[in-house]
DNA sequence: GAGCACTGC
C-alpha cells in the first residue's frame, strides 16, 4: 500500500478551505441589501469585537435586523451581549436576551459573562434553560437561555415586551469537551426551535418595531436571513452583516483520484500510508469519520490485523473509537493526550464533526458520507448518505484547529460538485404535529401565511394538521385549536402522551401515567453494556420487568428509584442511568404542574394495571400492532412488518391477546417498536373508531 | 436473539 491512491496535484490548489470561504463571501456580497462588512483579517486580537464598539452600536442603533458572521473564537456571545449592556440597551427595565440552541452554551457562556461583569450568576447576569431558571424578575439584564425556552415565553408574552435586543445565535459557540466537564461544541445545523423562534420575531418586529434583533449566523446561513429579513417588510427595516473572522488555521485537501468501493478499507489504509509515509516523528494525531458503530468496529479491526506488520523504527500507533453508544469513560479515552512517539487516531461517528472537539488533530480522513436520523410523522429512520458540502468543510476544519492540517477526502473532487450546499434545516425534516399545535397556540392561524425561514415541504404541514384534527387537537372545519388543543399546546410533550395525560381522568390513574409520561421522555434509562458486566445489568433489569409491558416495567424502575432515595450508587447497581432518571423526576415534576393547571387529578390507580393499559390507549391508539405467528408485529396504520426491539420486555414474549401498543417506532434496516405494552384489541377500536376503516383497519385521516 | 448521529421544551 502507498500514497499512490492520491493523484498528484490535486492536493493544495484549489481546494483550500480559504478558497471555499472566499466563495462564501461572495455569495454574500451579492445580496440585495446594504451590506456592511468589517474587515477584521489582520486582526487576531483576542476580543476583536471591543475595537469596533463604535462600528457595532451603529448598525444596531441604525437597523433593525443585525446579522453577525462571526467565526470560532472572536467572542461574540460573550462579549457582543455585555457591550448592549454598557451602551444602555437594558435600560428603563429591559433586557437583552442572548439565545442560545444548547443548554450547555447558554449556561456556560452565562457563568463566564457574569464572572467577566463581576456578578453573581442569577442577579445581573442570568440563564434560563427548562428546569434551570438562574435569574431574577427585577434584576437580571443580561439573560442567555435556550430558543426553545423564549419560543415558550412568547406564550405568555407575545410580544416578549421585557426584551430590547434578542440575539439569536444558530450556532452554540466555542467550548469543548474535556475530562472534566461536558461541554458541547459548535453544530452548523439550524434547529427547530431557532427557526420557529425566528419566524415569531420576524412577526413580533411587525408589531414592536423598537425590538432589536441581532442573528449570530453560521457564513453559509447569513444570506438566506438576510433576505428572510428583508423581504416583504411590514415597514421599512434593513439589515447589515458584520465580518468577524475568528482563528482557523490552512487545512489542505487531498481527494482520491477514483471512486472507492469500500471506504472503510480505504480509511484504514489512508491511516496506514499516513503513518508509514508522513512525518514520521509522529506528530500530529488522525480522525477518521465514518458512518456508524459497526464500521467503527471493522476499521479498529482491520488496523489491529495490520499492526504485527508496523515497523520497529515507526512510531506506535493507539487507536481509539468514538461513538454516542461508549460509556462516558470510554469516549475520555480519545482526549487522554498521544505519548511521545506515538500517535493517536479516533475512528468516529459525527458526533466528532460538531459535537466534540479534540485537540492535536492534524489529520482528518472523511469518509463523505453520515448515517442520519430522519423522524417524519411516528416513523423515523436511520439511513445513510452523502454528507453536505458544509459538514464537508467543517469535517476538514477539524484538522486545523491547532496548527495546519491537512484532510483526506475519500470520495473524488468531481463528487464535490453534488454535494447539497448544507443539510436542511431541520423544520424541513422533522414531523411538525407538536411544532404546529404549538404555532396555533401562539394564535398564528394561518400557517400559509405564516413565514417560514426554510419552508418544510407543504405535506408535512398537511400530514401534521391531519394527525391534530384526528388527535380532537384542532377543528376538522376551521382547523382551529380546540378547546382540549389549545391547552395541550402549552404542554411540552408529544399528542399522544398528552392526550394520555388527559385521559387519566377517565381512568383514574393520574399518578402512574404521569410517570409513564416522564419516563418515555427520556432516553436510555436502562444502562446495558457489553460483555459481562451486560449479563449481570440484564438480570439487574429483569427485577423491574413487568408481566404488562415496558411501559409498567419504566413505572417499577422508577418508583424503585424514589423508594432508595433517588441514589445514584442505587442506580449504578441496578443498571440505571442516574442521570435519565434525574431527568425524569423533573419532567414528571413540570408535567404535574400542568396537570394541577388543567384540573386534572393525580389520584392513583392503586395496582390495577388494566385501567393503566386502557389510558395508554386511549393517547397511543394509532401506535396499534398486531402479533403474528412469525414473531413479528403487523401495524394498524398501514400494515407494516414491525419488529420488536430487543431492549423490550416484550422482545421473548407473545402477548396473550395478540395486540400491543407501542411509543415508537424507529426505521434502520428493519423497522422496529420500542416500549410495548399488551392490550385488548376492542380498546383501540374503542378510541380509533371514528378514524379506522373498518375493514382494512387503516386510518382514514 | 440483537443494536445504538445529535439536540430541545
Amino acid at each position: 500500500m502507498s500514497m499512490q491512491f492520491w493523484k498528484p496535484g490535486t492536493v493544495a490548489p484549489g481546494s483550500s478551505l480559504d478558497r471555499a470561504t472566499e466563495s462564501e463571501g461572495a455569495l454574500l456580497q451579492s445580496a440585495p441589501v446594504s451590506t456592511a462588512f468589517v474587515g477584521l483579517q489582520e486582526q487576531r486580537e483576542r476580543l476583536p469585537i471591543f475595537r469596533y464598539k463604535r462600528q457595532l452600536l451603529y448598525t444596531v442603533e441604525k437597523y433593525g435586523v443585525t446579522i453577525v458572521v462571526a467565526e470560532t473564537g472572536s467572542g461574540k456571545t460573550t462579549q457582543l451581549p455585555q457591550y448592549l449592556f454598557e451602551a444602555g440597551w437594558a435600560a428603563k427595565g429591559h433586557v437583552i436576551a442572548c439565545t442560545q440552541p444548547r443548554r450547555v452554551a447558554a449556561t456556560s457562556v452565562a457563568t463566564r459573562v457574569a464572572q467577566e461583569v463581576g456578578s453573581i450568576l442569577g442577579d445581573e447576569v442570568g440563564y434560563t434553560i427548562r428546569f434551570e431558571d438562574v435569574s431574577d424578575k427585577q434584576r437580571t439584564r443580561i439573560k442567555y437561555m435556550t430558543d426553545g425556552m423564549l419560543f415558550r415565553e412568547t406564550m405568555v408574552d407575545p410580544l416578549l415586551s421585557r426584551y430590547s435586543v434578542i440575539m439569536v445565535c444558530t450556532v452554540p459557540p466555542e467550548s469543548s469537551l474535556r475530562a472534566d466537564d461536558n461541554k458541547v461544541d459548535e453544530a452548523h445545523e439550524r434547529s427547530l426551535y431557532t427557526d420557529l423562534l425566528l419566524g415569531v420575531l420576524k412577526k413580533i418586529r411587525r408589531k414592536r418595531p423598537s425590538l432589536r434583533l441581532i442573528i449570530s449566523s453560521a457564513t453559509l446561513d447569513a444570506s438566506t436571513f438576510l433576505h428572510y429579513f428583508s423581504s416583504s417588510p411590514p415597514q421599512p427595516f434593513e439589515a447589515t452583516v458584520l465580518n468577524i473572522p475568528g482563528r482557523m488555521y490552512p487545512v489542505e485537501i487531498a481527494y482520491l483520484s477514483e471512486p472507492t468501493e469500500d471506504y472503510v478499507r480505504k480509511a484504514v489504509q489512508t491511516v496506514w500510508d499516513l503513518h508509514l509515509k508522513g512525518n514520521r516523528d509522529g506528530s500530529g494525531d488522525v480522525l477518521v469519520f465514518l458512518t456508524g458503530r459497526e464500521e467503527i468496529e471493522r476499521a479498529l479491526y482491520e488496523i489491529s490485523e495490520l499492526l504485527p506488520t508496523l515497523p520497529n523504527s515507526a512510531p506506535r500507533l493507539n487507536v481509539v473509537p468514538l461513538h454516542a453508544g461508549l460509556s462516558t469513560s470510554d469516549q475520555l479515552q480519545v482526549f487522554q493526550t498521544s505519548e511521545r512517539g506515538s500517535r493517536k487516531v479516533v475512528i468516529s461517528t459525527n458526533i466528532a464533526e460538531a459535537s466534540v472537539t479534540i485537540d492535536g488533530i492534524k489529520f482528518v480522513i472523511d469518509c463523505g458520507f453520515i448515517r442520519v436520523h430522519n423522524p417524519v410523522t411516528s416513523l423515523s429512520s436511520l439511513v445513510t448518505q452523502p454528507i453536505s458540502f458544509s459538514s464537508a468543510v467543517q469535517r476538514a476544519g477539524r484538522a486545523g484547529r491547532t496548527a495546519p492540517g491537512v484532510c483526506y477526502r475519500l470520495y473524488t473532487v468531481d463528487s464535490l460538485s453534488q454535494l447539497s450546499k448544507s443539510t436542511a434545516p431541520e423544520v424541513t425534516r422533522v414531523d411538525l404535529t407538536t411544532p404546529i399545535l404549538q404555532l396555533k397556540g401562539l394564535g398564528i392561524d394561518d400557517l400559509m401565511k405564516f413565514e417560514w425561514v426554510s419552508p418544510p415541504p407543504a405535506e408535512n404541514v398537511l400530514r401534521a394538521l391531519e394527525t391534530l384534527v384526528a388527535a380532537g387537537m384542532l377543528n376538522r372545519d376551521d382547523a382551529r385549536l380546540t378547546e382540549v388543543g389549545a391547552k395541550v399546546a402549552e404542554v411540552p410533550v408529544d399528542i399522544g402522551v398528552a392526550r394520555m395525560l388527559w385521559g387519566s381522568k377517565e381512568f383514574k390513574c393520574g399518578e402512574e401515567i404521569l410517570t409513564i409520561a416522564a419516563m418515555v421522555a427520556v432516553q436510555d434509562v436502562f444502562v446495558i453494556p457489553d460483555g459481562a458486566a451486560g449479563a449481570m445489568a440484564e438480570l439487574e433489569r429483569r427485577k423491574f420487568t413487568a408481566e404488562e409491558g415496558d411501559h409498567l416495567t419504566l413505572l417499577n424502575a422508577y418508583n424503585a428509584f424514589i423508594r432508595y432515595g433517588k441514589s445514584s450508587k442505587w442506580c449504578q447497581t441496578h443498571a440505571l442511568s442516574f442521570r435519565a432518571m434525574s431527568r425524569a423526576v423533573s419532567i414528571r415534576a413540570q408535567l404535574k404542574k400542568y396537570m394541577t393547571r388543567f384540573g386534572l387529578p393525580t389520584e392513583s390507580c392503586e395496582g390495577d394495571a388494566t385501567r393503566l393499559r386502557r389510558c395508554l390507549v386511549s393517547g397511543m391508539w394509532r401506535n396499534g400492532a398486531k402479533w403474528v405467528a412469525d414473531g413479528t408485529y403487523r401495524s394498524v396504520r398501514g400494515n407494516v412488518t414491525l419488529h420488536v426491539h430487543p431492549n423490550s420486555v416484550m422482545f421473548t414474549r407473545k402477548p396473550r391477546s395478540g395486540w400491543v401498543v407501542f411509543h415508537e417506532m424507529e426505521e434502520t434496516k428493519k423497522t422496529q417498536i420500542r416500549v410495548l405494552t399488551e392490550i385488548e384489541p376492542d380498546w383501540l377500536l374503542e378510541y380509533g373508531h371514528k378514524y379506522l376503516d373498518r375493514h382494512t383497519g387503516e386510518v382514514k385521516t
